[in-house]
RNA sequence: GCCCCCAUCGUCUAGAGGCCUAGGACACCUCCCUUUCACGGAGGCGACGGGGAUUCGAAUUCCCCUGGGGGUACCA
């Protein structure tokens, strides 16, 4: 049988992670049978569904390299398949119109809550006569059409993480609703749990991988592909992703869709990395670094775990930063360009190029974001920076002011272009001026980089020298120095 | 409330009856490297939720309890 898989986004919110995770199993799966990815957006909910959403679902997946290979397909346009597919069970009588008002439900539902009973439909217009029929028709009722669920049924399928899963049709909330309420001779908004089959039955989907929250869906579904007289594929719940408080992560959990992990400096690697260890182990445990690729060679759902996983930014980070430090300073320079921009630097992109390589060169190796890029290189782009209260603090020691001025003087003569002209120049003053080396460092540092921590000293002197700033920086600081 | 699922270090996990004195990773702590901060290196701390049962032997199987999660829409 060959594989075909889909990850099927509702456009009512960005690319969330817990979708995105969905896909990554889909994807891998596919790609270790061989098989087709779909990408089919469900926005049959035109209240919440947006454009916007679909772009920022479709640039997700495609930065997190989750290619598909068909569509993407749009449930709006597929409305008439899904009518059509009503109407087939309304003429087999498996289906049927229901005049309950939505005021008469709730009471329903809240007299079954005060015996302790769970909500449900009662099924009490399943049989309706076409003389009630007429007669809530003329009472100006609209009607919604359900689904008839057998409450005797089990359901039982084989869940490729779960094992046997078992549900008992009385548990399932009674004859459920497959379009939304409409005139008596017109077929309303057909609903998600209806359509889903009719799609998954439509582009022969094998495999149905997709979170644990829709187990119960799954049971009513397949009582759908079984009216429908279709093949039931086989399904798959992954664990969940659970906000650091254990709850399924939600968008009120701070920073959840894929965008903003984006732009907040996480490469995809590390995010697909992080995403298919959460959940799955590759059959050699010790491995943390893989790419989706790799991944998908070894992957099977036998290594999918059961249990809902906790998001934890330290372990992201920690493998953020290992792809990070693994990056050419060249690649660095080009992902590290968009935050030196949004921060304001000016620079050349093409002309200072070598100059911004040797910048990436630097940071890289310390980084585990890539936003960081900013707040760091500050003192390579800003002339005029303020000091920190710790440089500041350094510089008004006893001292301080005579070094950096032999410093500023020797610079007259001299040029730093390599480490060991600075670390020469940096040896002379420490012995003309007779004091310690680190005093020498501590102030150069303090002046240069206008921070007491920071990249390597010599190298950010080069890299200032480069651009003319350590004389002026070192004027700045001499005169704080002399105004203490 | 009702239904379903899950349960190993703080977190992600390895573990499919003896290989477990329970392994790895993140985080944390110590030391080294470094006259900064990181990075990197070497150590350390740290878990089988509880109770029964099966077995010569259980983290691994079964049951109960407890705890956690999910679902209970004319959302998806």
């Amino acid at each position: 049988m060959s594989v075909r898989v889909r990850i099927a986004p509702s456009p009512t919110g960005n690319l969330h992670i817990g979708t995105a995770r969905t896909a990554v199993f889909n994807w891998l799966y596919a790609r270790h049978h061989n098989g087709q990815f779909i990408l089919r957006i469900e926005d049959t909910d035109l209240e919440r569904s947006r454009p916007e959403f679909t772009q920022n679902i479709l640039e997700g997946l495609t930065w997190l390299g989750l290619t598909w290979d068909e569509g993407p397909f749009f449930q709006s346009e597929r409305m008439d398949l899904y009518r059509a597919a009503v109407q087939t069970l309304l003429d087999k009588g498996l289906a049927y119109r229901c005049y309950v008002s939505e005021d008469e439900l709730s009471a329903m539902r809240a007299s079954q809550e005060a015996k302790g009973h769970a909500p449900r439909y009662d099924n009490r217009h399943r049989d309706l006569t076409s003389e009630q029929e007429a007669t809530f028709q003329a009472e100006g009722r609209l009607p919604v059409i359900r689904f008839k669920m057998d409450d005797r049924r089990e359901i039982t399928w084989t869940d490729l993480v779960r094992g046997t899963v078992t549900w008992s049709g009385s548990d399932l909330g009674g004859d459920m609703v497959i379009a939304r309420r409409a005139p008596a001779g017109e077929i309303g908004q057909p609903l998600y749990n209806f359509v889903v089959v009719v799609d998954d039955v439509d582009m022969n989907i094998s495999h149905v991988i997709r979170g644990e929250d829709h187990v119960a869906n799954t049971a009513k579904q397949i009582l759908i592909y079984e009216a429908l007289g279709a093949t039931v594929p086989k399904f798959a719940h992954s664990p969940l992703i659970l906000s650091p408080m254990g709850k399924k992560l939600s968008k009120r959990d701070g920073v959840t869709a894929i965008s903003d992990f984006q732009s907040m400096g996480y490469l995809s690697e590390a995010m697909g990395n992080y995403m298919t260890l959460l959940g799955w182990s590759p059959p050699d445990s010790t491995q943390e670094l893989f790419t989706l690729d790799g991944a998908a060679e070894q992957f099977d759902f036998e290594r999918v775990n059961k249990a809902g996983a906790k998001f934890d930014w330290n372990k992201l980070n920690w493998l953020n930063s290992q792809y990070i430090h693994a990056m050419s300073a060249s690649d660095l320079t080009a992902h590290f360009i968009p935050y030196w921009q949004k921060a304001g630097y000016e620079f050349d992109a093409e002309g200072d190029r070598p100059w911004l390589e040797t910048i990436s060169a630097l940071i890289g190796p310390g980084m585990a974001r890539l936003d960081e890029a900013a707040d760091i290189c500050q003192y390579l782009f800003v002339p005029d920076m303020a000091f920190t209260e710790a440089a500041t603090h350094q510089l008004q020691q006893e001292g301080v002011a005579a070094v950096l001025k032999a410093v500023l003087a020797a610079l007259a003569t001299t040029s730093v272009t390599e480490a060991e002209d600075a670390q020469a120049l940096i040896k002379g003053v420490t012995k003309s001026e007779n004091v310690k080396k680190g005093l020498v460092m501590r102030s150069l540092r303090a002046a240069l980089t206008c921070d007491m921590k920071g990249p390597d000293l010599v190298e950010s002197w080069l890299l200032l020298h480069q651009r003319g700033m350590d004389q002026t920086r070192l004027e700045q600081a001499i005169a704080i120095a002399d105004g203490a």
